[in-house]
DNA sequence: TTGTATTGAGTAAACGTTTTCTTATGAGAG
DNA sequence: CTCTCATAAGAAAACGTTTACTCAATACAA
């Protein structure tokens, strides 16, 4: 390690510390031409690097923030990731990553962990449920800054957060099934234990019954927002015999599985069955299958996220709590016309 | 901020500081029992976490290290990534992520950055050349520790790092052609100004030639190792109207481009022509195409990385410098067998 | 009983900075 | 020539820990 610290750079000077210490901070108010010049040279000279650490313990400020998230591998995450690091970077920040796999535990201790002094706030995704998330708990009783990514808690309006309207993307790209003529649409949803998957099918039943269309349970089957389970869950649809021209899974990969069985069923899409995902997964274009979509902005959440906790940290206070991304759809051409 | 700090506990127990402190790190060794119990229940009580800061500064050990790389998006970076954090994790060490879009400017700033103490030590990749990099050289001025990931300087022989070896990759996937008797093998290789293009064009070259086999240049197309570049490099060894069955492509994406290419002729894989690619780039099991391919073990690699360094960190010393990853080969079927 | 380990716990220095307070220097005004 | 004030720079405290050095108290062997 450079060992090289403040005292020696003084001494090399032949000035006090707090000299250095000035030079360095302030580009020297309060210390002269002469001595600033002579200061910076020996810093060059001795490839000093002041110790962050020491610095920190005076300032309080740590300039980096914790990054919570369920799995860096996701390439939603990491998306997201990206936006909160590139903001990161040009605030001179630095960013902690820390995968959970969505363990309580794991949130847990990571939160303790980055509580003692580690960063100056955190930035969490979980998909757990927040109000009897422990780390919840830490965050607040320990008043550590910080801001939630994709996580709603309705009722809890001062928390502050960055969102993406799940209920509205539903809406939306339900409401395209139905200008394309769809009145029956069969759902392939996510666990409905989490909030995601519950404000995706209410969005969707607000979409049907605004436009006088019944809810049909029979057309309805919740899988697990995994590959496997929209196959099975799109097998189980066809077994059940009812008639539907339309199919939204709750997640795109859900989608690709519903396809698969699809075409294993010698079907076309989409001119037999139109199909609809959620998320955008962003693969290169190249790889097939591709489905009509909402556009989860990954990134700009992250960006959002982060200028929002920063500001947080540096003010103390909040303009905006919360911000609810619009969804947008992405067509793809996975849905028909129906005549 | 939780500003409960150790002179509260100590106050609070009727104990010195440096009880307290005992209690924290060893456990209590030649603190009492009953002392022990009632610093313990005072530190839950008030819910005091040492401030790791203060901790660092004595211990001259941050407990975090800094990864370095050019893009978390990329899967294969985000899955190296996961398996550094993993291993960090289980360490108790903290994982500071650096993007740097492979801009030298970038990785220099991040590097004396992380050398003020931020971290102990650094996990570093980069697409540049080493040795006329000045990160490189900021790193060994400092001393601090670092391992370089999938970097390779042949003639730095004492530089820690842990690589794959791209040449014995290819090489085998050439085999692989050659043994199903394919004698006339394009080659799409990656930019030749990189360190991975050069080893694999010399791996596959050094194949050709073990079995008896003339390299053909006419065979030869230099592109840029994305998918538009396959796409136009298979294009253009048609119109070249020379005979090949069988098509190298130095990454997987180029290999996409070209099976694009190969489908729009009308051709047929593997019957008609034989494609490979190289990364074995993870997405969903569902999307395709699909092509037979030499793996690197991302994560793997960010483990074994991570222990060097860590190691490293700890004891101050190596015993293995280089680790080498060896190739595998993942059959997916896009290879067909020439009578 | 005396002497010697052993154990428990406190004191204070140190880590490398920033920052408040203080002082020395010199310039300009009267 | 003196007084005032601005400016430059130093001294020292503080940040929250760990740890080397003490010392008191107890336990045990002789």
């Amino acid at each position: 390690m450079n060992d090289v610290t403040i005292k020696d750079v003084a001494k090399k000077c032949g000035v006090s510390i707090a000299t250095v210490s000035r030079v360095i901070n302030n580009s020297s108010v309060g210390v002269g031409k002469k001595t600033t010049e002579k200061v910076l040279q020996a810093i060059k000279d001795m490839d000093y690097q002041p110790n962050e650490m020491a610095r920190s313990m005076i300032t309080r400020k740590s300039n980096s923030i914790g990054l919570v998230l369920p799995d860096i591998c996701n390439p939603f995450f990491s998306e997201l990731a990206r936006g909160v690091e590139d903001t990161c970077n040009e605030a001179l920040h630095s960013c902690l990553l820390c995968n959970t796999d969505g363990a309580i535990e794991k949130e847990t201790s990571y939160i303790k962990l980055l509580g003692g002094k580690v960063v100056d706030g955190i930035l969490f995704t979980t998909q757990n449920n927040i109000e009897d998330n422990s780390a919840f708990g830490i965050l607040q009783k320990r008043k550590i800054p910080f801001c939630f990514i994709e996580r709603y808690i309705d009722h809890l309006t001062d928390v502050p957060g960055v969102y993406f309207d799940n209920y509205k993307g539903a809406q939306l790209i339900t409401e395209y099934l139905i200008k394309n003529n769809h009145t029956r649409i069969a759902y392939i949803s996510g666990p409905l234990s989490t909030y995601n998957a519950q404000k995706r099918f209410d969005g969707f039943k607000h979409a049907l019954s605004e436009n006088h269309l019944e809810y049909d349970s029979t057309l309805f089957y919740e899988a697990d927002y995994k590959y496997g389970g929209g196959y099975i869950a799109m097998k189980e649809l066809f077994k059940r015999g009812k008639s539907f021209t339309a199919i939204f899974a709750a997640n795109d990969l859900m989608a690709f599985g519903a396809l698969q069985c699809i075409e294993e069923y010698g079907f076309c899409v989409p001119d037999e069955y139109s199909v609809v995902g959620f998320d955008n997964i962003s693969y290169p274009a190249v790889l097939k299958p591709v489905v009509t979509t909402i556009e989860i902005p990954a990134y700009k959440l992250g960006v959002t996220a982060t200028k929002m906790l920063l500001s947080y940290i540096k003010t103390g206070s909040l303009n905006e709590r919360k911000v609810i991304f619009d969804p947008v759809l992405v067509d793809k051409g996975s849905v028909g016309r129906r005549e």
